[in-house]
DNA sequence: TATTGTTATACTCTATAACTATA
DNA sequence: TATAGTTATAGAGTATAACAATA
């Protein structure tokens, strides 16, 4: 109606790397949305998974696994500790080991339900072989690519 | 050394989406990279070729193609015109057709071989067959994922 | 009434630098 | 010296709400 046609040329579809992040957007978006029933973001809600699987790692640790800088980490895990869903126990003079309490426990088995059947429900819009071949590919990728 | 082992247990790694995840922000932090050496955030270069592209497109349609939305496409494009790379018509009182200056057009070239060569990298990392079973993948999600 | 562009605002995530203290 | 935690700060990206001008 204006200047130009309804269909844009997108040169960007031929680009592998687009469609990817065009693709984790839009699940990160849907994760976003399940999780904030329960009052967590995606990263905090990660971050009290694997509180919950590691009682007594540091943050440190937990950062260096999720790929969380430690300067991130620290009014990440002081909103969870105000919030009453994760205890730091110093352990080291330096460090804190980190547990979650019964409510972050609690919560942390909701938001790992929501995160399951989030990812079910992806999953579920594959075949059983482009499935195993997303696996297999996002793992050549993960080792080559970036350390982070 | 301290309370945890060096090696923990991650929930996470069973899910999909947080393979995706992690995949697709290393692939951004790396193309970041490579389009900040010419003073190009991702978000800009897409729009850049967008428009070069679509030559008298509208910052409307460049946004839904994008999946930007119209609030935050203002800024970007004012920030592109005050660099001089892309001018902006009057078309319909309302809506401004857009175009890309000579500046415009050869930082575009120059981007879009950034970007080509960082695709070219990540696809390099995968075998023939990976790569046509991502795309199948991808396309599933997308079809079926977020309109966005 | 619907659409375009715009402004204001806020939140999440990320990044760097610098500081304290502990090992 | 290296590490853990912290603070401050900045910049991207994204989201909603509201408004004026126009179709």
């Amino acid at each position: 109606m204006a200047a130009s046609d309804r269909s844009l040329t997108n040169p960007l579809d031929d680009l592998l790397g687009y469609q990817i992040r065009r693709v984790s957007s839009a699940l990160m978006a849907d994760l976003a949305r399940g999780l904030g029933e329960l009052g967590l973001t995606p990263s905090e809600a990660s971050v009290l998974l694997l509180i919950d699987a590691n009682p007594g790692t540091t943050q440190s640790e937990v950062g260096r696994v999720l790929a969380i800088q430690r300067a991130n980490m620290a009014p990440l895990i002081a909103r969870l500790d105000t919030r009453g869903l994760v205890r730091r126990e110093r352990v080291d003079g330096r460090s804190y080991g980190l547990v979650t309490s019964d409510d972050g426990a609690a919560l942390c088995r909701a938001a790992k339900a929501a995160m399951e059947a989030h990812d079910a429900r992806l999953q579920g819009q594959l075949s059983v072989r482009a499935r195993a071949c997303l696996v297999e590919a996002l793992n050549a990728l993960r080792r080559e690519g970036a350390d982070s």
